[in-house]
DNA sequence: TTGAAAGCGGTACCAC
DNA sequence: GTGGTACCGCTTTCAA
């Protein structure tokens, strides 16, 4: 790990200045070719690879997309393999955008800077992510109001599946009381529950809509929401999360799934899938969401005074066996 | 998106130097609280995020690691969700590991920058990315010798799963050999094979081992090794994936599995969990692996001039459906 | 305790 | 087509 050479050590070994070599990486075709290889053959040899922070310094730009990740779940201690059997932790909502987020941005040339934001003070870690990067990708619940907007002010920012309580703020949302909705619907039409319980605490605006959603469809029905203290006909969680530590508790204690209770979750993570029993759920479009989070940056990031953008998705029913569907 | 307020700003804002501010955030004890006050105030006024360009030249040191991410599947056209439905595109063996390497560099301080080794150019990408970072993880079958070493001269490089060709490359592997050593004696011995194939091409080093041991224990076993003109009593595949293409491929045909031919495959993907039938594989410790690839590059970080490091990680036959064991 | 100033490694403008 | 040079924003040594 010796010194790393520098356009000053290529320059010098190609008999030339600092300013061809640079445009020799930048602009080839404004230097002429035998000075093109000479530069190109010491660039080689030296083992020379540029410095980002140096360019990124000098033109103002770094060509890269923060996320700030945020995961929600108690990192497993001890062998992650065995913690994580039935996919509890792995995959999990936050993995699928952040692979559309890539792929997105990686389609357009920019590479992804993933920093934590489960750390104890995630709004240190923004504004240290913040100031590497061109655009800032945010997901749910994560900093405060005055870091937002200190970092919103420097570079494009897009709030994942939050509302935007700020309207300069672009955001992507989905259609939680859509999918809420249906999913309550089809417990009372098809499934015929007479009450119903919802887990979980509303303290994000996405839950809050979803909690929001299950209550109204209740009352139109004119059924109960029950509290905890009481064995409702179903469990309607606010994630799928929430409903496979459920469908642990209830087989805990001896209670089966479906036939004495429901239970739904909300996400379509993959755990539902091998879950028992198969967890009936509402699928988020992950993937496309971070897909159009990138969107979103490269649209400010090509006009900088166009205005805020809001994207809501669509999510879907997915019926499974823990609503009593047949498997 | 004014241009942002820089040290010189700060200072200038609070009445000090532009040294006093940067004191102010990387040694606090040293500057009088009051100043110290006035400083951090003005910051704050200002919206002050601290280039990480101009601290990265500054300095020498990003603070982060690079992960050139490998796919190496196609990626899905149209609506990922849809596309990737059983999982056969998400997640991946790469995606598990690169969320260990993220864990690790975040306990450690380290931000994770991810970039595309499935671009045409992989070998740009990462001189790209090895120019940002203070050290990288290369994960199977990605750059040219010459790059590799030109990258592993300026910043310390462990390569996952593929083994050192260059013993002053950190590597970590998997045994890939009593995996397959474990899982084929499986086949014949509870299975009573008596004969097989190996479906994929051994073109790295991981597969080539795989394949060298699935051959020595059939010989040790006496019985053939078929090619794919013949219909053998099992097909041992490379991977996962392999193994998931082939199951859908033999279904199409209606060849029955188990009934009518045995398939393995190797990686312990997600999607062996629910495919039809279940698949019957070889786990390696995804996650692990990537937390020790971080584990080595900060040895080297620590040492510079410590010696390469080497480690291998044990993998486990996972018995499901697709050999003919109860699902 | 605070400030002045010299880099860090590029980019890009302006001459030649 | 090529070179000289003034930045870009921060860290850090040395003096005051």
């Amino acid at each position: 790990m010796a010194r790393s050479p520098t356009v000053y050590d290529v320059a010098q070994a190609a008999g030339v200045s600092i300013a061809t070599v640079s445009f020799t990486f930048s602009r080839p075709s404004r230097v002429r070719p035998a000075t093109r290889e000479a530069v190109l053959a010491a660039a080689r040899a030296l083992g020379y690879v540029p410095s980002a922070s140096a360019r990124g310094l000098a033109v103002g730009r770094t060509k890269s997309f923060g996320l700030i990740f945020w995961d929600g779940s108690t990192p497993p201690p001890g062998p992650f393999d065995e913690v994580n059997a039935g996919l509890r932790h792995f995959p999990r909502w936050v993995h699928e955008v952040q692979y559309g987020i890539e792929r997105a941005a990686w389609r357009h040339g920019y590479a992804i800077m993933v920093g934590d934001g489960d750390a104890t003070d995630v709004d240190t870690t923004a504004v240290d992510i913040a100031g590497r990067v061109d655009g800032l990708v945010l997901l749910p619940r994560m900093l405060s109001p005055e870091t937002l907007m200190r970092v919103a002010e420097r570079i494009p920012v897009v709030s994942v599946t939050e509302g935007a309580a700020d309207p300069h703020l672009n955001s992507i949302t989905v259609d939680n009381r859509q999918g809420m909705t249906d999913l309550v619907r089809h417990l009372v039409e098809v499934h015929h529950i007479r009450s119903a319980t919802f887990v979980g605490a509303p303290d994000t605006a996405d839950y809050r809509a979803r909690f929001a959603a299950f209550r109204d469809v209740l009352e139109q029905a004119a059924l109960p929401a029950l509290d905890d203290a009481d064995r409702p006909d179903a469990y309607v969680c606010r994630t799928d999360a929430d409903a496979l530590d459920l469908l642990t508790e209830l087989r805990g204690r001896g209670i089966r799934v479906p036939e004495d209770v429901i239970v739904t979750g909300f996400d379509g993570l993959a755990a539902g899938l091998i879950s028992q029993p198969t967890l009936t759920s509402v699928r988020q479009p992950m993937y496309d969401l971070g897909v159009a989070a990138v969107d979103l940056l490269l649209n400010r990031i090509a006009d900088p005074r166009s205005p805020a953008e809001h994207r809501r998705f669509p999510v879907e029913l997915t019926v499974r066996h823990s609503c009593g569907c047949p498997a």
